[in-house]
DNA sequence: CGGGGATTTTTTGTCGACAATTAAAGGTTT
DNA sequence: AAACCTTTAATTGTCGACAAAAAATCCCCG
């Protein structure tokens, strides 16, 4: 817990670390600033390094991002609708902690949105768009070789995300950039470091089916690819029990 | 506009007479305030009697829900965030206006979306579900036939709501929601009162195939279905351009 | 040692105030 | 009559202050 060293009595102060080093920018505009905060934090939670029940006082915030308070209670309130933090009553937002009940929701919800943008993505993406995924795809390999956990979750998602991006339509890739985020945190929460989340080689099959025209193929692939990542969590989710309590410590939702 | 009467030199103020009579219940949680106040707005949207473009003043808002500014600000970024309202640096908020361009791409996102969602449907209703599907469908008919235009309205867009409650997957179901508001928009924009914007049969086809077990019956009507109603409105849309520019006043968008 | 209470501090929710921006009305000029 | 300017008032964005709620620590007692 990133409180301060304990000085005697009284309750210490939060700050997170992780967003640590964020220098406000001069002359800025409110919703330049707003957006700035809120992808800083966003960021942080797709690459794993703001962990589910991590607290995000206010207070912590307006100094970590030199602004005031209403426009972190903005920012939180935003985080909060799309589900990458929770509000309660009097307490501190936290990254948002997903149930389990939450999990086959999600990746129910994925499937459908995922399987719903491929033709979507097949009728749009020129030569240029897929270039660039698969330069994406090496991004993604080269982190998985180097053991860059953070850098990986995040490249991992951001495969997904840019289907979302090349569906060309705003409504569904808002989305699936939703689910895709609530997933990572389901991710951060019920596995641990180290293990494969998404294999470079599914994302290469769906590539090579949109490319080919196959809309069909790259929507089994896809479906078989979420639908593996779902049982792996099932998976270790049995194994990980203990872990999970010394990973929440003792009680990040008392 | 709902200004009040002109007395002099100064700006009038703005007072949404569609939010009249919001009595404050006493000793009413903070939560429950917020989500009252939510819902009278979405409410008549939905039953068209804030149309787009009507302006939302927060003191306007704190003086008929009997709330702080604090509040209504929360409630509006809230309803910002579903699209229901829009955000205006400096001035005041105003019922969403959607665009052209954002009526394709909405309703393909709902096809995608209550296709998803119907097999969901299938697979979670029981017969209770249907048997009061059929009597919001007869409710439905009768608003129709009585020509109250703003519960049926109403009541058009709560099947489709329906559904998404159906499918047991609270983020399609707030997806849908979500999308449903917005088509309301568009369709309190793009065409005139009085115009059939569901016809009750379509619905009927809709559960009859549900209750069978064909879904894919079930989605190829509600697809048509969609799409008619997509066709019907770029039809109406040629007749209206001069109806329109009566409907938002001079500029109700400078 | 553990539990409970008191104390201290942090943190949130809300309000009032103020300044800046915006909108509408009235008056003046072309 | 239309355009422009001035005046007036409405409205939003933001801040500081305060009270209530919550969390952490310390102390005391059994």
């Amino acid at each position: 817990m990133n409180a301060t060293a304990p000085k005697g009595r009284g309750r210490p102060k939060v700050r997170p670390q992780a967003l640590a080093g964020q220098a406000p920018a001069a002359r800025e505009k409110p919703a330049d600033k707003e957006q700035r905060i809120y992808a800083a934090i966003v960021d942080r939670v797709m690459e794993q390094r703001l962990k589910p029940g991590t607290r995000l006082p206010e207070a912590a915030l307006c100094e970590l991002f030199g602004v005031g308070r209403t426009l972190v209670q903005k920012v939180l309130q935003r985080l909060a609708h799309d589900h990458i933090v929770e509000l309660r009553p009097n307490r501190s937002a936290i990254v948002a902690m997903p149930s389990r009940e939450d999990v086959g929701k999600l990746f129910e919800a994925r499937r459908a949105l995922e399987a719903a943008v491929l033709p979507l993505v097949a009728a749009h993406a020129s030569r240029a768009d897929y270039a660039s995924l698969r330069r994406q795809l090496r991004k993604e390999r080269d982190a998985m070789h180097r053991y860059a956990q953070t850098e990986w979750a995040g490249l991992a998602s951001a495969f997904h995300l840019r289907l979302g991006e090349l569906s060309r339509n705003p409504m569904l890739h808002r989305y699936l950039a939703e689910i895709i985020s609530r997933c990572c945190l389901v991710v951060a929460l019920f596995q641990p470091p180290g293990n494969a989340t998404c294999e470079h080689d599914e994302h290469g099959r769906v590539v090579d089916c949109l490319e080919a025209g196959d809309v069909a193929g790259a929507q089994r692939e896809n479906d078989r690819h979420l639908r593996d990542l779902e049982a792996h969590l099932q998976l270790v989710e049995e194994d990980t029990d203990l872990s999970l309590a010394d990973m929440l410590g003792l009680s990040a939702r008392s």
